[in-house]
DNA sequence: CTATGAAGTAGAGCGAGGTCTAGATCAAGT
DNA sequence: ACTTGATCTAGACCTCGCTCTACTTCATAG
Protein backbone atom coordinates (compact mmCIF):
# COMPACT_ATOMS: atom_id res chain seq x y z
CA UNK A 1 0.00 0.00 0.00
CA UNK A 2 1.43 3.50 -0.86
CA UNK A 3 1.47 4.51 2.72
CA UNK A 4 -0.30 8.27 2.86
CA UNK A 5 1.91 9.44 5.01
CA UNK A 6 1.55 13.11 6.58
CA UNK A 7 5.56 13.86 6.45
CA UNK A 8 5.26 15.87 9.05
CA UNK A 9 8.34 17.82 8.52
CA UNK A 10 8.50 19.75 11.68
CA UNK A 11 9.18 23.14 10.76
CA UNK A 12 10.08 25.97 12.81
CA UNK A 13 9.00 29.29 13.15
CA UNK A 14 11.29 31.05 11.16
CA UNK A 15 11.19 28.34 8.74
CA UNK A 16 7.60 29.37 8.04
CA UNK A 17 8.17 33.03 7.70
CA UNK A 18 10.52 32.35 5.07
CA UNK A 19 8.13 30.00 3.18
CA UNK A 20 5.22 32.05 3.90
CA UNK A 21 6.25 35.63 3.40
CA UNK A 22 4.79 36.28 6.78
CA UNK A 23 7.13 37.89 9.53
CA UNK A 24 7.50 35.75 12.57
CA UNK A 25 5.62 38.06 14.55
CA UNK A 26 2.61 38.06 12.27
CA UNK A 27 2.88 34.07 12.67
CA UNK A 28 2.47 34.30 16.13
CA UNK A 29 -0.33 37.29 15.87
CA UNK A 30 -2.15 35.20 13.27
CA UNK A 31 -2.41 31.79 15.74
CA UNK A 32 -3.59 34.49 18.81
CA UNK A 33 -6.58 35.84 16.64
CA UNK A 34 -7.26 32.27 16.21
CA UNK A 35 -6.72 32.34 12.41
CA UNK A 36 -4.96 28.82 12.32
CA UNK A 37 -7.32 25.56 11.67
CA UNK A 38 -5.40 23.69 14.30
CA UNK A 39 -3.10 24.26 17.84
CA UNK A 40 0.24 24.28 16.54
CA UNK A 41 2.21 21.71 17.56
CA UNK A 42 5.26 22.42 20.57
CA UNK A 43 8.45 20.91 21.33
CA UNK A 44 9.14 19.72 24.77
CA UNK A 45 10.66 23.49 25.18
CA UNK A 46 7.51 25.02 23.94
CA UNK A 47 8.60 26.14 20.57
CA UNK A 48 6.38 26.22 17.74
CA UNK A 49 6.34 22.97 15.36
CA UNK A 50 4.57 23.64 12.28
CA UNK A 51 3.60 20.91 9.50
CA UNK A 52 3.46 21.37 6.09
CA UNK A 53 -0.37 21.33 6.34
CA UNK A 54 -0.11 24.02 8.51
CA UNK A 55 2.05 26.12 5.69
CA UNK A 56 -0.47 25.23 2.73
CA UNK A 57 -3.32 26.59 4.84
CA UNK A 58 -0.97 29.39 5.48
CA UNK A 59 -0.06 30.14 1.50
CA UNK A 60 -4.11 30.09 1.25
CA UNK A 61 -4.22 32.79 4.18
CA UNK A 62 -1.71 34.90 2.29
CA UNK A 63 -3.76 34.94 -0.98
CA UNK A 64 -6.89 35.71 0.50
CA UNK A 65 -5.31 38.69 2.10
CA UNK A 66 -3.16 39.81 -0.49
CA UNK A 67 -6.69 39.52 -2.55
CA UNK A 68 -8.23 42.17 0.53
CA UNK A 69 -10.12 39.48 2.76
CA UNK A 70 -10.09 41.29 6.41
CA UNK A 71 -8.84 39.14 8.93
CA UNK A 72 -12.44 39.05 10.99
CA UNK A 73 -13.12 37.14 7.24
CA UNK A 74 -10.28 34.88 7.39
CA UNK A 75 -11.00 34.13 11.04
CA UNK A 76 -14.69 32.78 10.59
CA UNK A 77 -13.54 30.54 7.47
CA UNK A 78 -10.88 28.64 9.99
CA UNK A 79 -13.28 28.68 12.19
CA UNK A 80 -16.05 26.70 9.92
CA UNK A 81 -12.66 24.27 8.82
CA UNK A 82 -12.06 24.04 12.44
CA UNK A 83 -15.78 23.13 13.32
CA UNK A 84 -15.04 19.60 10.71
CA UNK A 85 -17.33 18.81 7.97
CA UNK A 86 -21.08 19.66 7.64
CA UNK A 87 -20.90 23.29 6.85
CA UNK A 88 -18.93 23.32 3.58
CA UNK A 89 -22.32 24.90 1.90
CA UNK A 90 -21.07 28.03 4.10
CA UNK A 91 -17.51 27.65 3.52
CA UNK A 92 -18.36 27.96 0.02
CA UNK A 93 -20.72 30.88 0.23
CA UNK A 94 -17.58 32.80 1.92
CA UNK A 95 -15.22 31.76 -0.62
CA UNK A 96 -17.69 32.54 -3.46
CA UNK A 97 -18.50 36.37 -2.04
CA UNK A 98 -14.59 36.99 -1.61
CA UNK A 99 -14.53 35.45 -5.03
CA UNK A 100 -16.70 38.42 -6.64
CA UNK A 101 -15.23 41.34 -4.74
CA UNK A 102 -11.95 40.14 -6.26
CA UNK A 103 -13.44 40.53 -9.46
CA UNK A 104 -15.26 43.79 -8.59
CA UNK A 105 -11.83 44.77 -7.45
CA UNK A 106 -9.56 44.01 -10.79
CA UNK A 107 -12.78 45.49 -12.66
CA UNK A 108 -12.48 48.89 -10.51
CA UNK A 109 -8.25 48.26 -10.82
CA UNK A 110 -8.74 48.12 -15.00
CA UNK A 111 -10.15 51.39 -14.91
CA UNK A 112 -8.10 52.93 -12.81
CA UNK A 113 -5.48 51.85 -14.86
CA UNK A 114 -6.97 53.52 -17.74
CA UNK A 115 -7.42 56.76 -16.34
CA UNK A 116 -3.97 56.68 -15.45
CA UNK A 117 -2.38 55.79 -19.24
CA UNK A 118 -4.90 58.29 -20.36
CA UNK A 119 -3.00 61.09 -17.84
CA UNK A 120 0.22 59.97 -18.59
CA UNK A 121 -0.25 60.15 -22.09
CA UNK A 122 -1.08 63.67 -22.10
CA UNK A 123 1.93 64.25 -20.07
CA UNK A 124 4.15 62.27 -22.64
CA UNK A 125 2.74 64.17 -25.69
CA UNK A 126 3.39 67.46 -23.95
CA UNK A 127 6.70 66.34 -23.24
CA UNK A 128 7.52 64.83 -26.71
CA UNK A 129 6.47 68.28 -28.11
CA UNK A 130 8.80 70.53 -25.73
CA UNK A 131 6.93 73.02 -22.44
CA UNK A 132 3.76 74.47 -24.63
CA UNK A 133 2.33 75.92 -21.30
CA UNK A 134 -0.82 75.90 -20.72
CA UNK A 135 -0.61 72.23 -19.17
CA UNK A 136 -0.84 73.52 -15.72
CA UNK A 137 -4.68 72.82 -15.28
CA UNK A 138 -5.48 70.06 -13.08
CA UNK A 139 -7.53 68.46 -15.78
CA UNK A 140 -4.49 67.81 -18.16
CA UNK B 1 -14.40 84.59 -30.16
CA UNK B 2 -15.92 81.12 -28.48
CA UNK B 3 -15.29 82.37 -24.46
CA UNK B 4 -13.76 79.86 -22.89
CA UNK B 5 -15.25 80.84 -19.79
CA UNK B 6 -14.48 78.30 -16.41
CA UNK B 7 -17.88 78.11 -15.60
CA UNK B 8 -17.41 78.16 -11.84
CA UNK B 9 -20.59 76.38 -10.85
CA UNK B 10 -19.98 77.20 -7.43
CA UNK B 11 -20.17 74.13 -5.92
CA UNK B 12 -21.12 73.12 -1.90
CA UNK B 13 -18.82 70.66 -0.06
CA UNK B 14 -22.07 68.55 0.41
CA UNK B 15 -22.58 68.75 -3.82
CA UNK B 16 -18.96 67.65 -4.30
CA UNK B 17 -19.11 65.10 -1.82
CA UNK B 18 -22.39 63.69 -4.06
CA UNK B 19 -20.20 64.21 -6.99
CA UNK B 20 -16.89 62.09 -5.93
CA UNK B 21 -18.14 59.89 -3.82
CA UNK B 22 -15.93 61.22 -0.94
CA UNK B 23 -17.57 62.01 2.53
CA UNK B 24 -17.82 65.72 3.70
CA UNK B 25 -15.18 65.02 6.16
CA UNK B 26 -12.91 63.18 4.04
CA UNK B 27 -13.02 66.72 1.43
CA UNK B 28 -12.19 68.93 4.43
CA UNK B 29 -9.05 66.22 5.72
CA UNK B 30 -7.77 66.46 1.96
CA UNK B 31 -7.71 70.35 1.85
CA UNK B 32 -6.08 70.26 5.31
CA UNK B 33 -3.06 67.57 4.27
CA UNK B 34 -2.44 69.85 1.14
CA UNK B 35 -3.67 67.30 -1.79
CA UNK B 36 -5.45 69.64 -3.45
CA UNK B 37 -4.16 72.19 -5.76
CA UNK B 38 -5.45 75.40 -5.26
CA UNK B 39 -7.21 77.01 -2.41
CA UNK B 40 -11.00 76.32 -2.31
CA UNK B 41 -12.62 79.22 -2.91
CA UNK B 42 -15.04 80.44 -0.10
CA UNK B 43 -18.19 82.99 0.30
CA UNK B 44 -18.07 85.78 2.77
CA UNK B 45 -20.05 83.52 4.92
CA UNK B 46 -16.70 81.39 4.65
CA UNK B 47 -18.00 78.16 3.53
CA UNK B 48 -16.26 76.79 0.15
CA UNK B 49 -17.12 77.11 -3.23
CA UNK B 50 -15.35 74.22 -5.40
CA UNK B 51 -15.26 74.77 -9.33
CA UNK B 52 -15.46 71.96 -11.86
CA UNK B 53 -11.90 72.02 -11.95
CA UNK B 54 -11.82 71.28 -8.53
CA UNK B 55 -13.98 68.45 -8.79
CA UNK B 56 -11.99 66.74 -11.90
CA UNK B 57 -8.79 66.94 -9.98
CA UNK B 58 -10.92 65.01 -7.45
CA UNK B 59 -12.21 62.46 -8.98
CA UNK B 60 -8.47 61.73 -10.14
CA UNK B 61 -7.56 61.80 -6.45
CA UNK B 62 -10.24 59.06 -6.16
CA UNK B 63 -9.37 57.18 -8.79
CA UNK B 64 -5.19 57.30 -7.67
CA UNK B 65 -6.52 56.60 -4.19
CA UNK B 66 -8.95 53.59 -5.05
CA UNK B 67 -5.78 51.96 -6.84
CA UNK B 68 -3.82 52.40 -4.10
CA UNK B 69 -1.39 55.61 -3.92
CA UNK B 70 -0.80 56.54 -0.94
CA UNK B 71 -1.53 60.14 0.56
CA UNK B 72 1.90 61.39 0.80
CA UNK B 73 2.15 60.17 -2.87
CA UNK B 74 -1.22 62.20 -3.92
CA UNK B 75 0.42 65.28 -1.87
CA UNK B 76 3.76 65.38 -3.90
CA UNK B 77 1.32 64.99 -7.18
CA UNK B 78 -0.64 67.55 -5.87
CA UNK B 79 2.31 69.78 -4.82
CA UNK B 80 4.00 69.47 -8.74
CA UNK B 81 1.12 70.75 -10.30
CA UNK B 82 0.73 73.60 -7.76
CA UNK B 83 4.09 74.67 -8.54
CA UNK B 84 3.04 75.15 -11.99
CA UNK B 85 4.65 74.23 -15.43
CA UNK B 86 8.64 72.87 -15.73
CA UNK B 87 8.26 69.54 -13.82
CA UNK B 88 6.05 67.66 -15.95
CA UNK B 89 8.83 64.95 -16.28
CA UNK B 90 8.69 64.64 -12.79
CA UNK B 91 4.86 64.03 -12.59
CA UNK B 92 4.90 61.76 -15.41
CA UNK B 93 8.01 59.25 -13.95
CA UNK B 94 5.12 59.49 -10.75
CA UNK B 95 2.17 58.63 -12.64
CA UNK B 96 4.07 56.00 -14.67
CA UNK B 97 5.24 54.68 -11.61
CA UNK B 98 2.30 54.19 -9.74
CA UNK B 99 1.18 52.35 -13.21
CA UNK B 100 3.43 49.95 -12.68
CA UNK B 101 2.16 49.61 -9.21
CA UNK B 102 -1.59 49.29 -10.22
CA UNK B 103 -0.61 46.54 -13.41
CA UNK B 104 1.29 44.16 -10.92
CA UNK B 105 -1.46 44.70 -8.62
CA UNK B 106 -3.81 43.11 -11.46
CA UNK B 107 -1.51 40.77 -11.71
CA UNK B 108 -1.39 39.44 -8.23
CA UNK B 109 -4.86 39.39 -7.87
CA UNK B 110 -5.60 37.92 -11.22
CA UNK B 111 -3.75 34.78 -9.12
CA UNK B 112 -5.30 35.17 -6.13
CA UNK B 113 -8.78 34.68 -8.31
CA UNK B 114 -7.20 31.69 -9.50
CA UNK B 115 -6.46 29.95 -6.42
CA UNK B 116 -9.58 30.95 -4.95
CA UNK B 117 -11.75 29.74 -8.04
CA UNK B 118 -9.96 26.52 -7.66
CA UNK B 119 -10.82 26.22 -4.04
CA UNK B 120 -14.76 26.99 -4.52
CA UNK B 121 -14.55 24.79 -7.41
CA UNK B 122 -12.98 21.95 -4.94
CA UNK B 123 -16.18 22.97 -2.36
CA UNK B 124 -18.61 22.80 -4.75
CA UNK B 125 -17.90 19.85 -6.63
CA UNK B 126 -17.50 18.38 -3.11
CA UNK B 127 -21.44 19.35 -2.35
CA UNK B 128 -22.65 18.04 -5.81
CA UNK B 129 -21.73 14.66 -4.54
CA UNK B 130 -22.98 14.81 -1.47
CA UNK B 131 -20.92 14.73 2.14
CA UNK B 132 -18.23 12.49 1.04
CA UNK B 133 -15.97 12.77 4.43
CA UNK B 134 -12.21 13.30 4.04
CA UNK B 135 -12.99 17.10 2.95
CA UNK B 136 -12.24 18.92 6.24
CA UNK B 137 -8.48 19.27 5.43
CA UNK B 138 -6.87 22.26 4.93
CA UNK B 139 -6.09 21.64 1.80
CA UNK B 140 -9.03 20.54 0.31
C1' DC C 1 30.59 26.74 30.84
C1' DT C 2 29.55 30.37 27.91
C1' DA C 3 28.17 32.87 24.15
C1' DT C 4 25.01 33.41 20.55
C1' DG C 5 20.90 33.44 18.35
C1' DA C 6 16.32 31.79 17.63
C1' DA C 7 12.04 31.56 19.98
C1' DG C 8 8.67 32.32 23.90
C1' DT C 9 5.00 35.70 26.26
C1' DA C 10 2.15 39.73 27.15
C1' DG C 11 1.10 43.82 25.89
C1' DA C 12 2.18 48.52 24.14
C1' DG C 13 2.75 51.18 19.93
C1' DC C 14 2.32 52.59 15.22
C1' DG C 15 0.93 54.37 10.49
C1' DA C 16 -2.65 54.93 7.36
C1' DG C 17 -6.78 56.90 6.37
C1' DG C 18 -10.22 58.66 7.60
C1' DT C 19 -14.47 59.57 11.04
C1' DC C 20 -16.70 61.91 14.60
C1' DT C 21 -17.62 65.43 18.21
C1' DA C 22 -18.60 69.89 20.04
C1' DG C 23 -20.10 73.99 19.69
C1' DA C 24 -20.57 78.04 16.72
C1' DT C 25 -22.25 80.16 12.35
C1' DC C 26 -24.64 80.74 8.09
C1' DA C 27 -28.59 80.68 4.88
C1' DA C 28 -33.19 79.94 3.61
C1' DG C 29 -38.07 79.09 4.38
C1' DT C 30 -42.45 80.54 6.92
C1' DA D 1 -38.23 86.06 14.69
C1' DC D 2 -37.69 81.19 14.55
C1' DT D 3 -36.58 76.76 12.87
C1' DT D 4 -34.00 73.77 10.17
C1' DG D 5 -30.24 72.05 8.05
C1' DA D 6 -25.81 72.60 5.93
C1' DT D 7 -21.08 74.24 7.10
C1' DC D 8 -17.44 75.92 9.84
C1' DT D 9 -13.04 74.78 13.02
C1' DA D 10 -9.93 72.17 15.91
C1' DG D 11 -8.86 68.29 17.56
C1' DA D 12 -10.01 63.77 19.62
C1' DC D 13 -10.92 59.17 18.32
C1' DC D 14 -11.30 54.82 15.64
C1' DT D 15 -10.23 50.48 12.95
C1' DC D 16 -7.08 47.60 10.77
C1' DG D 17 -3.18 44.92 10.54
C1' DC D 18 0.51 44.24 12.01
C1' DT D 19 5.19 45.55 14.52
C1' DC D 20 8.00 46.24 18.30
C1' DT D 21 9.47 46.10 23.21
C1' DA D 22 11.04 43.86 27.30
C1' DC D 23 12.41 40.34 29.26
C1' DT D 24 12.83 35.20 29.67
C1' DT D 25 14.02 30.61 27.97
C1' DC D 26 15.85 27.16 24.78
C1' DA D 27 19.35 25.01 21.82
C1' DT D 28 23.66 24.57 19.87
C1' DA D 29 28.57 25.44 18.80
C1' DG D 30 33.13 26.18 20.74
Amino acid sequence: MATTEPRAQALSIGEVARRTGLSVHALRFYEREGLLVGPVQRTTGGRRRYTEVDVDWLLICVKLRESGMPLAELKRFAELVRHGPGNEAERLQLLDAHQQRVEAQIRALEECRSVIAWKTSVYAEHLARGEAGGLWDPTA
